[in-house]
DNA sequence: AACCTATGCAACCGCTCAGGC
DNA sequence: CGCCTGAGCGGTTGCATAGGT
């Protein structure tokens, strides 16, 4: 396990023309970001640094607080239903990663697009096909008697005939729930049940209740390469 | 115990789009 | 209409970790 201090990584990623920090958030970065986010509201990222001090770019503020603080991320492993619903949505309009986000509530599009890849690789690798049984890619559905080199959405690409072909004998006994457990029951109890993986505990257990006027996060922690840590509550005090 | 490889995920990069001027 | 800027999107990379040898 590599101990790099923060500050040894902010010398290493401190930019020397613009100054601005790279790589890895660090928890009292991820505080500003989110004390500032919950003042202000989400948008205009470019003068997020200027108004806080911190050393990152706009863009890498709106990704952090997309992909990691948001009060409404839903963590931890895919649902089945949400696997199914990728699946679905990916047939239907293929890599628009922003859009299948907009349809399963709590996920972004990086993991969504993360889950996919991965799952391509998996299956890939073993020989399965792309999609399940009943489950066809929109230009497939609409060419149901042709093999196809390609499959399309619009004027793009979705897929290719041989990730169609490797992955098309997706089956629900391959595609068994994850022991995902739901959030409220994370927040009751604060540690995972028995049957779930230490990598599957949600990173943040414990989200800000419904229609609390401001984001608290309390604990945030436990990603599987410990990039992120300990939010304490004192810093949003 | 040490090394190697595979895996998963966070973060960056480059491009496109939309809105304002 | 063209330029500029901010925001968003998708692809890719790099790193930490787990598992295998």
């Amino acid at each position: 396990m590599s101990s790099f201090s923060n500050e040894d990584q902010s010398n290493d990623n401190q930019s020397q023309e613009n100054n601005l920090r790279k790589g890895p958030w660090t928890a009292e970065e991820d505080a500003i970001l989110a004390e500032y986010v919950t003042k202000h509201g989400p948008g205009n990222w470019n003068i997020v640094q200027q108004n806080t001090g911190l050393l990152r770019c706009g863009k890498s503020c709106r990704l952090r607080w997309t992909n990691h603080l948001r009060p409404d991320l839903r963590r931890g492993a895919f649902t089945k239903e949400e696997q199914r619903k990728v699946i679905e949505l990916h047939a239907e309009m293929g890599n628009k990663w922003a859009k299948m986000a907009q349809k399963l509530p709590g996920r972004t599009d990086n993991e969504i697009k993360n889950f996919w890849n991965t799952r391509l690789k998996k299956r890939k690798r073993i020989g399965l096909d792309l999609y399940p049984d009943g489950i066809k890619p929109v230009s497939d559905a609409h060419n149901p008697n042709t093999t196809l080199a390609t499959y399309t959405h619009g004027n793009e690409v979705v897929g290719t005939s041989s990730q169609h072909a490797m992955l098309n004998n997706f089956s629900n006994t391959q595609n068994q729930p994850l022991p995902v457990q739901p959030i409220s029951m994370v927040r009751e109890n604060m540690k995972p049940p028995q049957e779930m993986q230490p990598s599957e505990v949600p990173r943040q257990l414990q989200l800000p209740e419904a229609g609390r006027s401001s984001y608290v996060p309390d604990v945030v922690f436990n990603t599987p390469n410990k990039r992120l840590r300990v939010l304490p509550n004192s810093m949003f005090q």
